[in-house]
DNA sequence: TAGATTGTTAATCGATTAACAATC
DNA sequence: TAGATTGTTAATCGATTAACAATC
């Protein structure tokens, strides 16, 4: 099999996630070995070495890595090198949240339209990102070349508006509502579902 | 190995928490087969009986397994048979979102506290939940029997809000802070990172 | 009874780790 | 050069799936 048409490990890509946001801190140093990443991250050597072998050969035997060049290709690999259009459908708590979220944009990921069913919220804007009507989503999310939808609307409206996304031009969907989407494969997603995490929390303290 | 020492996956948990979810929406239903719930998740039937089959023996061959008994066993082994007393720490844009999430309510965890260092919110009230300054934390802690923290502050302030919060009792953190943070292996912890999520969408676009 | 479906064991699959030749 | 550290292969570990006797 080729580096080519190696399928890559879903588990792979938090992981360089973590790595990139390291070389930031790093950055002022030259290099960086495997087993450094290693003690920072808690992963072992040998995995940070065989994630990074994936994508290529960015090390240097004898020295580590280049941290600087790393750190680009990383940005590379995970498609930071570019900006993204991303439309927030629903604004309640959650999503009027994420509308003032650094940690998005800091990567190049700009909410750009927000979509809410409530007309007491249509017409306005927050952290200058305006609120259109349901209705309008493809007319919007076209024009705004909106490639990645947040989806932050209750759990029953959650599977419909997903499909609105795509239909409307959205490839990607980052998932709030507590649900399993059914989307087609060629529909990337994922899901943040709060509540799981927090019953593991209370699974873990049970047992004690 | 007996079933009592058996070591539980992690990867279990969040797969109970999903079926647990499934029955309140097919408690009208006698009966549910592993093959349904299978259907439902996207989990083979042979992963879902080996989850339920960590915890007992819940199922009737030839029948399936009752909806109400599965349900009450799960809500026992998530430890969602009680109330947890939840606090807090830091009430910014996603910190109040949360005061606001119903997820965690219905679950029986309950927000009972707020911290922040901002003199502008201390003394508020928001959802009917006071915001003390973090100085106080673990005179309101202990006073109010906190179990988990659920920690949204910046990245800069995690490490040290999440020991001060482990010091005055806190026996896990939900953690949004974009950072590994560094506890005593006692101290049960859960990451959720939206900026990870967001660049694994990037990362699956940008190779299609 | 015959059909359905469990719980569990064995087989398979995939991911992580160890080891080491290559090389800076 | 000697020491350090990579990239990669082989070994190990753990999780998932298949298969089927037990049984409702």
């Amino acid at each position: 099999m080729t580096k080519e048409t190696q399928k890559i490990s879903q588990k792979v890509i938090p992981r360089l996630s973590r790595y990139y946001r390291i070389l930031f801190e790093y950055s002022g140093r030259d290099m960086i070995s495997s087993k450094e990443l290693s003690d920072i991250t808690g992963y072992t050597a040998a995995q940070v070495r065989k994630d990074l072998a994936y994508f290529g050969q960015f090390g240097c035997p004898g020295r580590g890595y280049n941290t600087v060049d790393l750190k680009n290709s990383i940005r590379k690999i995970l498609g930071l090198d570019r900006t993204w259009n991303v439309a927030l459908i629903g604004v309640g708590n959650l999503g009027m949240a994420l509308l003032g979220y650094k940690g998005f944009k800091e990567q190049g990921f700009e909410i750009v339209a927000a979509f809410d069913t409530d007309p007491g919220k249509v017409g306005s804007s927050i952290n200058n990102v305006e609120v259109f009507q349901t209705e309008k989503m493809c007319r919007v999310m076209t024009q705004k070349k909106i490639d990645i939808a947040v989806l932050t609307v209750p759990r029953e409206a959650a599977q419909g508006m997903a499909e609105e996304a795509i239909r409307c031009g959205a490839k990607a969907i980052l998932n709030f509502a507590p649900i399993n989407l059914k989307l087609p494969d060629s529909v990337k997603v994922r899901n943040i579902d709060m509540s799981i995490e927090i019953e593991n929390l209370s699974f873990l303290i049970s047992r004690q």
